[in-house]
DNA sequence: AGGCGCTTGTGAAGGCGTGCACAAATCGCG
DNA sequence: CGCGATTTGTGCACGCCTTCACAAGCGCCT
C-alpha cells in the first residue's frame, strides 16, 4: 500500500491532505462530531477540548482524538480544537460544502415524512425531486415539491445532477427502483425498504431498517428478562462486578 | 464469567441453551436472516443451505454459519437448515414471540409516519400508545390510535406494560422525554432525534439519525469524485487491483 | 451395506477498532 | 525567560470480528 504522508494536493487550501482514506468507523462518527460542534458554536464556544467534544458526542476522548488526527493536525496542544475550523474541516471531508441534491422515491407513509424532514435541509441536503409509481400520487404537492412519475426519473435526475437517491418504497419494488436510480446515474442510495439490494460495485448503499432496530432492542429486552428471571440457577449471586455500560452497539 | 455449556434451562423446549450471549455483530444480523427466512418460507422452501441463505441476506456464508452456530446446532450436514425451525429459533432468541408493546413519543412529521409504519406490526411489535407534548395534537387519531398527552405516559406505560419506547421528537425535547420514558419503566429506547441521550446503565438505547446516513453517503460521493477527478497526480496509474466491494459499512 | 458427494460446524489467522498511557507541544504566568 | 499546567497526537496491546480452509457428519444412490 503506497501511502503518501501529508502532501497537499491541488484542489484545496494548503495543508489539506488529498484524501486521508479514513477508517469506516471514523467516517460514521464524523457527522456526530459535526452536530456536537455546531451545537457548541451556537453557544459561542471558540475552542473545545477533546474531552469536552467527546462528551458532547458520546464517545471516548481517545477515540475522538484518533479520529480527528486522521483528518490532519488541527487542534492546538494545551488549548484544544478551534470549533469553527474543525466544523469547516469536517464539512469539507464529508463533502457537505456542495449542497448535494437528493431525490426520494416512494411517497408512501414513510416517504411522505422523509420529504418533509427538516433534518435533511439543515445539513446541506436538498431534496429536489419526489417520485412514485402510483399515478394517484403523481401531482401531489409535498413540502413545496410536486410528486413526479417514476418514469421521469432518468430525465430529471440528469437535469438536476442527482447523485444520491433515497428509496422509501414497499419491499417488492425496491430492487427495480434501485436499478432505475443506477441507470439514472445515482451513485449513492439510502434504502429504507427491507431486503438486500444488488447494485454495481461503484454504487454505495446504506440501509436503514426500522424494524431491525426494534428487533435488536427486543433481543436485549429478552436478555435482560431472562437474566433477572433466573432465580439462582446460574451461579453468580452478586448481580455484576462492574457497572456494565449498556450502550447497545452501533 | 461462568458459562454453562448446553444445559437446557426450564422455560423452553429441551435442547435450547439458556442464553448463548451472542456477539453484538451477530445479533444485528439475526433480523436480516429472519427476514430472508420468512421470504424463503413463503416460496415454499423446506430447507436452505448456508450459501443460499447467506446470499438472500447479503452476507458471507461462513459468517452466517458462525452466527447460526452460536444459537446452537440446528441444520443438518449435507442438507442445510430447516427453514421453519430456524425461523422459530431466531424469533425465540430475539424475543419476538412475546408480541411486544411499543409506545411512540412525538407525533410530528416523522412520528406520524412511524405510527403508521406497517413494518412494525408485521414483525410482532404493537404500537399501543402515541404521545405528544403539543396539546393541539392530543386527541388526533392516527392509524386507529388516539394521541395522548405526554403527562399520561407514566400511567399508560404501566397499564400496558410497555418496555420499548420510540422517540421522534425535536432534538431539544429528546432528553426530557427519555427521562420520562425511563421513569415510566421503559428499558429500551429507539431514538430518532439527533443528539446523545444519557440514560441509566440498564436502559438500552439505539439511535437512528437519518441525516447522518446521508452524510456518510455524501462522504463517499466526495471520495469517489476526488478519485476520478485526480488526473494522475496521485501516483498509482492502475485504478485498483481487485474489484473493491463497495458495500458501505454497517 | 458401502461409498460418495454435499453441507455444516469450527480451528486458526489476519485485520480492524478500541482504549490506555505517555511523550511532545503549546500557552500563560511569574 | 523559564517553568508548570494542560491538552493533543500516537505507539502499543488487547479483544472482537471476519474469512479461509478443512474435518466431521449426514443422506442418497448403487
Amino acid at each position: 500500500m503506497s501511502q503518501q504522508r501529508h502532501g497537499s494536493t491541488p484542489g484545496e487550501a494548503d495543508g489539506v491532505p488529498a484524501f486521508p482514506d479514513l477508517p469506516e468507523a471514523t467516517i460514521a462518527r464524523l457527522p456526530e462530531y459535526l452536530r456536537a460542534l455546531h451545537h457548541l458554536a451556537e453557544t459561542g464556544a471558540e475552542t473545545v477540548s477533546s474531552e469536552g467534544l467527546a462528551a458532547a458526542a458520546g464517545v471516548n476522548s481517545a477515540k475522538l482524538r484518533k479520529d480527528l488526527s486522521h483528518l490532519g493536525s488541527y487542534g492546538t496542544r494545551g488549548v484544544g480544537y478551534d470549533v469553527a475550523l474543525l466544523v469547516h474541516q469536517i464539512e469539507y471531508i464529508l463533502g457537505l460544502d456542495k449542497n448535494r441534491a437528493v431525490c426520494l422515491v416512494g411517497v408512501g407513509n414513510l416517504g411522505h415524512a422523509l420529504a418533509g424532514y427538516a433534518g435533511f435541509a439543515s445539513r446541506g441536503f436538498r431534496v429536489v425531486a419526489l417520485f412514485d409509481a402510483d399515478a394517484r400520487k403523481v401531482g401531489e404537492e409535498i413540502n413545496g415539491l410536486i410528486v413526479q412519475h417514476i418514469d421521469d426519473l432518468q430525465r430529471i435526475a440528469a437535469e438536476e445532477s442527482i447523485a444520491i437517491g433515497v428509496i422509501a418504497t414497499p419491499p417488492g419494488t425496491a430492487q427495480p427502483v434501485a436499478d432505475a436510480l443506477v441507470a439514472a446515474g445515482v451513485t449513492s442510495i439510502l434504502n429504507f425498504a427491507p431486503g438486500v439490494l444488488s447494485v454495481p460495485a461503484n454504487v454505495d448503499v446504506r440501509k436503514v431498517d426500522l424494524a431491525i432496530e426494534l428487533q435488536i432492542l427486543s433481543f436485549h429486552e429478552h436478555r435482560k428478562a431472562s437474566l433477572t428471571a433466573l432465580p439462582g440457577g446460574g451461579g453468580r449471586s452478586a448481580p455484576a462486578a462492574g457497572g456494565e455500560q449498556e450502550a447497545v452497539g452501533s
